[in-house]
DNA sequence: CTTGACCTTCCAGTGACTGGAGGGTCGAAA
DNA sequence: TTTCGACCCTCCAGTCACTGGAAGGTCAAG
């Protein structure tokens, strides 16, 4: 197959799969005789598995531990919940970061009348000279 | 001032007060006779706004279209609000996404014993065929 | 034989910086 | 006066994970 199915079959662009064959990601591709990739059933699910860990989330990096240890059969299922958990709490400094972000700025909203007057609360806040200065808002 | 004290007093890196410089984000500054970089109280009060509005998770872009509004003394506060507006729906829907990937992964977490053994639900949601195979378990 | 959809490689751009090399400038101490 | 360290300058490359596009080769149908 070809890396145009590849992709369909996968859910990955073809460029995308390029991409991770440069990075070193996935293993080179066979080729036919004029030169195509081509590719089997073990590629395509290969492609599958990082599209779905992609889809969580996970970084390019994390995906090539997590490969290496799906086709590990010795594994230990500590090492994949460890970078699953690091994930996690990733995920989790980024949702508070942003709740806080955005609990500021519905406040700021919810007091600026948006109409054609140039007064507005979220430039004050924003402004130097506004709110004491020290530019720790957040 | 030369560019080492604006950072300081702005909170913004000198390398990035350049970059901002590079795009137009700010206008060029003023020059010494060797060549320096000299900021005054204005610039410093612009780098202050931006380090703000960045804190806030605006883009660069929309700093810029802020910081014209923050000058322009006929703005209207509809479009500064408007910008706002956007940001929070864009933080919305990226706090929406993150909460989905770490509840997904938090339930298979608290599954995987994460011991040395290899049997591990995580790789089992991530492998093709484990799972109805359509990929769309987010 | 032509057409159009595919494939190939390589280069450049995205956003928002950040690091580093190589070299010039400044103020103070020896 | 020289020297030293801390600053400043420019330019180039790298980050992350792609994405777009140009220039050209291949394939199958009509």
């Amino acid at each position: 197959m070809n890396i145009g199915q590849a992709a369909k079959h996968s859910g990955i662009a073809a460029k995308t799969i390029r991409y991770y064959e440069e990075i070193g990601l996935i293993p080179p591709a066979g080729r036919t005789a004029s030169g195509y990739r081509d590719y089997g059933e073990a590629e395509v699910e290969t492609l599958k598995f990082i599209h779905k860990a992609r889809s969580l989330g996970f970084s390019v990096h994390d995906v090539g531990d997590l490969l290496t240890l799906w086709r590990d059969r010795a594994r230990a299922s500590a090492d994949v919940r460890r970078i699953a958990q690091g994930h996690v709490a990733a995920v989790d400094r980024k949702i508070a970061e942003l709740q806080a972000i955005k609990q500021t700025l519905e406040g700021l909203i919810s007091r600026c009348h948006g109409d054609d007057r140039p007064d507005c609360p979220i430039l004050r806040e924003l402004a130097p000279d506004c709110c004491g200065g020290t530019g720790q808002g957040l």
